[in-house]
DNA sequence: TACATATGGGAGAGCGCTCTCCCATATCGC
DNA sequence: GCGATATGGGAGAGCGCTCTCCCATATGTA
């Protein structure tokens, strides 16, 4: 109804076309368009004078039927049956999760590929897109999983298609990853919080079923052990502010005396801070809080948060190589690189 | 290094194979796949058995080909100039984003499509999506875009494209699009807040080059209008949490009498009711808060907050219905959908 | 019975590209 | 000057599918 704005219906040129306005033949501007061969430059000249005239734009259908390549990859974002607080949704509005994708989506962008998003939340999701990778619509997969019993990697290998992981596998399974020494990251905070005389530490960890958050731990209370500090009271969180609120509020129970905290990620971390301020306590001066990732949060709020840095950008960047890599010559070894978490030291330690 | 599994570089099975295998024309086993004719009951159970025994799946690429179509859709993030508070890994975390994108993506999911996901920052990006969808990567796009300037409707309906916008233009513009009664949202709100016996009101506006931010304040500034309130200090935030403890501490200077707060998002809600607390009034009792949105912050935070719901996963359903119409058949017709807002009562209103 | 009309299957063209041959011409070594 | 070798261009097959014809058979009508 209303107005009605007709929509040029343009049939796309050709290569066909292209030829016949530069005088050559298709086969010579498919090589000038793909810089495949020698090509002498004055009929190069002619041939892009003809793509401009004409605004033809490779049909990628067509290359890709005969390529067998798509140029496109997946993002498939799986786990959300872990709990709740990890809710598809949820997941998505992770500050975590945004810089990761905005990464992922920056490292693919000079490539002229965008990523397809993809949500795996049970048996049937993995079934449907392991079928569409086998239809060819993506060539590689980018896996964001906090699920343990990862089935996809298989599955899509069963049907050739590389994938690249973040963060290493709950179990054992021949995938490509990327991850963060997180141990080494758990342990930077524990020093850094010792170093400024802190003595009773506390932690508020993200779910346990996750190796991140197991390594994160063992690496704080490995820190702390070394200043003769054998027990660290912990508190299990779920990644969220509120989870990091809730689990601060009952650490201020188990142990009134706390002048240290860990959160295993900066919105808990937040969150945790909220609690400490509602029971009067002063952070930095009372307790010092250190949190993990750097994202947003961490930077933004005030206090702001001292944290271990993920860097994620550079992560995200190195994912999108291996897969673009495994993509270009199917060497199928599985391969893991580990990056450095960096301490970030702000107002809250 | 290490271990090296190979993958089944397996040639997949063609209609051709599948066709021999049942004893049938390509045609017929095409026909079958497709239902695009009627076949003989009998004939159809081997072809289905054929398919089965041979694990065929369609080549997206040879079928794109030839239908024009590349059953894929685009998911198009714009607008991130508009203010560093929304910039684009940062928009990716607003809640209201994720329950948006999941809502898409939930709709798309029955016609097997997972949407690309494209950031536009620039001009350049513009001109690399429209090549992007020209080349046949897309049919068509969704567009999510706060940026008063959108130059991407005109061009990707000049490449053949259809696309649904999220929210009103701020400049007219011949684009579909879905949007909410936000006028009607923003009376709600003066009016729950009214009934409720409160007179001081005060307003935490979205950022006012936005339609929806001028039209949530503007509907109510009306509703306490009909209250004889004439006039409702506002202080302008950038929908998020910080931006909302920010502008709630200056409106706390500028009217410290303040009974009654309409934030313009869930989250700046939040960030208003912490600014209140720290200022020592207690919400609901001294002030009452009513957000906007209702995404997960709004019932998980404490207090939960009363808010006026945007249906998101109906709006972006719509969208999804929308764009797979003027996809199916190019009607160019743009329309509009205008969902009704609802008022969600908690315990901060 | 003879003809018109459904009904269901096959043949084959062609979508727009890439890529392997093959051939014409230019360049080189001796 | 003559064969060997680059160099650069064209011809044409074929990727895997859809879809329009066309034909054989079954069904309906007088």
């Amino acid at each position: 109804m209303c107005y009605n704005l007709a929509m040029s219906a343009d049939p796309s040129p050709t290569l066909e076309d292209v030829a016949r306005v530069a005088g050559v033949s298709r086969a010579t501007v498919s090589r000038v368009v793909n810089q495949t061969r020698n090509v002498a430059p004055e009929i190069q000249e002619v041939v892009f004078r003809a793509v401009e005239a004409t605004g033809y734009v490779p049909n990628r259908a067509a290359r890709s039927l005969v390529t067998r390549r798509s140029e496109a990859v997946g993002v498939v974002v799986a786990g959300t049956n872990l709990s709740d607080s990890l809710h598809a949704g949820q997941f998505l509005t992770d500050p975590f999760f945004g810089r990761l994708l905005t990464g992922i989506i920056g490292a693919l962008k000079p490539r002229g590929i965008f990523p397809a998003l993809m949500l795996a939340e049970n048996e049937a999701d993995d079934v449907a897109i392991t079928a569409y990778f086998k239809q060819g619509n993506a060539d590689g997969a980018l896996l964001i999983s906090t699920y343990p019993d990862e089935r996809l990697p298989e599955l899509l290998a069963g049907v050739g298609r590389p994938s690249v992981r973040f963060a290493r596998p709950a179990r054992p399974a021949p995938v490509s990853y990327v991850d963060l020494a997180h141990r080494e990251g758990g342990r930077m905070a524990a020093e850094h919080l010792a170093s400024l005389g802190k003595r009773r530490p506390v932690a508020v960890s993200g779910p346990l079923e996750i190796p991140a958050s197991l390594e994160r731990q063992a690496g704080y209370e490995e820190g702390w052990a070394r200043h003769g500090c054998a027990f660290v009271p912990t508190a299990e969180g779920g990644f969220t502010y509120d989870s990091g609120e809730l689990a601060m509020k009952d650490l201020l129970d188990r142990a009134p005396d706390l002048d240290a905290v860990f959160a295993a990620s900066d919105l808990m971390a937040q969150g945790a801070i909220h609690a400490l301020h509602d029971a009067g306590r002063d952070v930095p001066g009372d307790v010092a809080v250190v949190g993990f990732d750097d994202s947003a949060p961490a930077r933004i709020s005030r206090p702001s948060i001292t944290t271990i840095r993920q860097p994620l950008e550079a992560m995200a960047a190195e994912m999108v190589r291996l897969l673009l890599e495994r993509i270009d010559q199917p060497s199928p070894e599985p391969t893991s690189v580990i990056f450095d978490p960096e301490l970030i030291v702000r107002e809250s330690a």
